[in-house]
DNA sequence: CGGTGTATGCTTACGCCGTAAACTATGTCA
DNA sequence: TGACATAGTTTACGGCGTAAGCATACACCG
């Protein structure tokens, strides 16, 4: 039955199965949803991937390499270019929270996530950051999005976050956690607080590179230690 | 054949599932492999868990709670306090590869997490930050322990990586990443790098309540616009 | 001491999942 | 025309989470 019309891709298997994904969840792609929604059985997907893992790394690659998909904003200075990917990749993870499982967790990395890298390894080195402090920059950028982004999107499901939360809301629970029960109410703008944290962390490099140390807490050697 | 020994709880069932995941991984803690741990058929688990996202959940709880547990750290001062809390997220993860994804993902709330929350958030209104300042120092100290940790967790796997990276290793793909090519070789002390993260993060929360904005990139709205 | 109610664990079964293996139908090219 | 490669199908297997109903053994009461 090879067809030439209609004829299955590797493309088109990833492209549908991130329209799935969109629609319905990550918990929705399965192998004979995923065919389904092709007009195929399953077993066809697997002449052109060779199995799901695979295709949930490719997914991953196509969201990453979208975060630095934006020609204009790259030639600009080296703060505005990182802060330009940080602010893409948020607003991408938060319309596909799905996505922020896979990113966050799936370490193989394809030419998507490399080329991601490179932009802001580029970034720091041409900016004067010598390469050890570029990678700690790399590490650093790529921390806060993964770390705020998976937070905010965790937020949005609160609907059906637990009865706890609501309790708190209500102030039911102001004698266990005082704290909470006050700031839990503030007025809350995930992106204006996303901003502050991106423009926060990109001071932070610029004085990192200028030599501005901030003033030490202690190794964690301590804290590791005192696990056992 | 409620037998008084060795009766199955609530708790042993939890400490079973912590037990197999430290062991085996995630993917090894199913209801019939936890059955068998315990000595017990699957099915037997569910007169005390009422289902498995339950006792993830549970899992988690016990994870974060974790953090917090540490008396001594608690009276410090206010930097220190939120140091020894981060540094010792990152241990407990990096000691739980697994429990990353859990924790990371997992949007329900339950005791043990409120409490790390109520923790950072009393030590940052104690330290003179106002409520909405707190609120953001939460998430700011949430993001950075999760998005970092994610990222260092994920790193050790390296070696079922993918061969891009043994090729930039190799210095096979300078061509197409030079910057990478450069840095990935760069020395990396996991614990090192996560402690200036924290010091950074300290460091901007305080500049944050001293009222030292930083530079402001702008406001993200106009890349998330760009992405439609 | 014997009977009974109830908590605890077991058995069976269902509908999902990812995918291995073998098969069939189609289009290509000699 | 006929052989071959390619694309999609069929069938099947072992594993998953868990619903439903059953069996057992203890705790308590008379």
């Amino acid at each position: 039955m090879a067809r030439t019309r209609d004829a299955l891709t590797h493309d088109r298997v990833l492209q549908a199965a991130l329209t799935l994904a969109d629609a319905e969840g990550l918990d929705a792609l399965t192998m004979r949803r995923l065919g389904t929604a092709l007009g195929v059985e399953a077993m066809s997907l697997y002449r052109h991937v060779p199995n799901k893992e695979a295709l949930l790394d490719a997914m991953v690659d196509v969201i990453v390499h979208d975060w630095i998909d934006d020609e204009a904003a790259l030639k600009a200075d080296w703060r505005a270019r990182i802060a330009a990917i940080m602010h893409r990749a948020h607003a991408t993870l938060l319309a596909r929270p799905w996505a922020v499982e896979l990113v966050t967790i799936r370490p193989r990395a394809g030419d998507g996530r490399l080329r991601y890298a490179e932009t802001i390894t580029t970034a720091l080195l041409e900016a004067g950051f010598t390469p050890q402090l570029a990678h700690h920059g790399l590490h650093i950028v790529d921390g806060t999005i993964m770390g705020f982004t998976a937070q905010q999107a965790r937020r949005p499901t609160a609907a059906a976050l637990g009865d706890s939360v609501q309790a708190l809301y209500n102030g039911d629970l102001a004698g266990d956690y005082p704290g909470i029960s006050v700031t839990i109410r503030e007025h809350h703008d995930h992106a204006e607080e996303y901003s502050l944290m991106v423009d926060l962390v990109i001071d932070g490099l610029a004085r990192l590179r200028d030599g501005h140390l901030p003033p030490r807490t202690g190794s964690g050697a301590s804290y590791a230690r005192s696990l056992v």
